[in-house]
DNA sequence: TCTAATTAGTTAATATATGAATAATTCATA
DNA sequence: TATGAATTATTCATATATTAACTAATTAGA
C-alpha cells in the first residue's frame, strides 16, 4: 500500500524544500528570490532572451514572469525592449547592475551545486538521472481517460 | 560546467511539472487544489490530526494552512475543534463529506501512482529514493559560511 | 506563585502559481 | 487583401509561499 509520504509528488517536494534553503540563503544575501535568480540565470547563457524564452527555461509561468520581470526592472537589473521585427517579442536584457550581479553570485551559486555534488558520485548522478527520467517523462499518447 | 538546467532545483521542479498535472486532472474534477488534497490525504490514516502536524505532514507552510483548512471548511469537508485539554491546539476532523470525498477519489489516487510506478523496475525505484535521500538529506552541521 | 520562555495558531505584507481571458500583432490563405 | 487562426505578452481572479510579527495558552523555574 503506497504512503503518502513515499508519492512520487511528495518525494518531490520534499526533496525541494530540504535543497533550496542552501541556495536561499544566498539569494536573500542579494535580495533576490529563487525565482528572480532564476531569471538572472537563464541570461547567463544568452545576452537577451524574450519572455516566452525565459518562460521554458526557467519553468516560471508567463503570468509570474511578468511580476517577477517587474520587480528585476524596478531594481534596475533587467531591460525590456520591445522588437522591431516581430512587434510582439520583447527582448530582456540584463543592465549593467544586473550582469555585475551574475557575476558577483554565480561563482557561488557554484560552489553550492557542487556541494550537493559531492555527496554522490558520477555513476550514481547518471544512475538518479535516469531513473527520474523514466519516472517523469512526458508520455506521447494522451492519457484518454 | 554545471548547466543551469541541470542543477538538482531545476531537476526537481521540472519532473513536478512533469507529474503533476496527471494528479491535477482528477483534483480540479472533484474541485479540489492540490494543496487541499493533501491535507484530505493526510486525514486518511489519522482521524484527527492538530494544524502543527497537519503542517508536518503535508509539508504546507503554517500560514498558508490558515486559509487552506478555511477553504476545506467553508466546502464543508473538514472540521475545527479546540482541543479542552490544551486550548492551544485546533484538531481537524474531516466531516462526513470529507469522508465521502477521500473514498471516491483514493482509488483513483492509487492508480495515478501506480501507473507512475510502472515507469520503473523497484530495484529502480529503491535506488532512486536512495540518491535521492543522499542528495537532500539535512546535515547535523549547519552551514558555517 | 509569579514572571520569562515556549508553543500553536494566526495575521500581515509581499511574491508567486494557476487557469481563463484579452489586446496587439503576425500569419495563413482564400 | 481582407479575414480568421495563431502567437506574445499581458491582465484578472483566486489560491498558495515566504518571512516576520503577534496573540493566547501553557510550561519552566526562581
Amino acid at each position: 500500500m503506497p504512503k503518502f509520504l513515499d508519492s512520487l509528488p511528495m518525494i518531490l517536494s520534499r526533496s525541494l524544500d530540504r535543497v533550496m534553503p542552501s541556495y536561499r540563503r544566498l539569494f536573500q544575501a542579494n535580495d533576490l528570490t529563487d525565482q528572480q535568480w532564476r531569471v538572472l540565470r537563464a541570461l547567463w547563457e544568452k545576452q537577451h532572451l524574450t519572455s516566452a524564452q525565459i518562460s521554458q527555461i526557467t519553468l516560471l509561468p508567463p503570468p509570474s514572469l511578468v511580476g517577477i520581470l517587474d520587480r528585476l526592472e524596478k531594481k534596475n537589473l533587467i531591460g525590456r525592449l520591445r522588437s522591431t521585427e516581430d512587434r510582439r517579442h520583447i527582448h530582456i536584457i540584463p543592465t549593467q547592475k544586473g550582469r555585475a550581479m551574475m557575476e558577483h553570485m554565480m561563482p557561488m551559486v557554484e560552489r553550492i551545486h557542487d556541494d550537493f555534488m559531492q555527496r554522490v558520485t558520477a555513476a550514481e548522478w547518471d544512475e538518479f538521472n535516469r531513473i527520474l527520467n523514466k519516472l517523469s517523462e512526458p508520455t506521447k499518447k494522451r492519457n484518454l481517460a
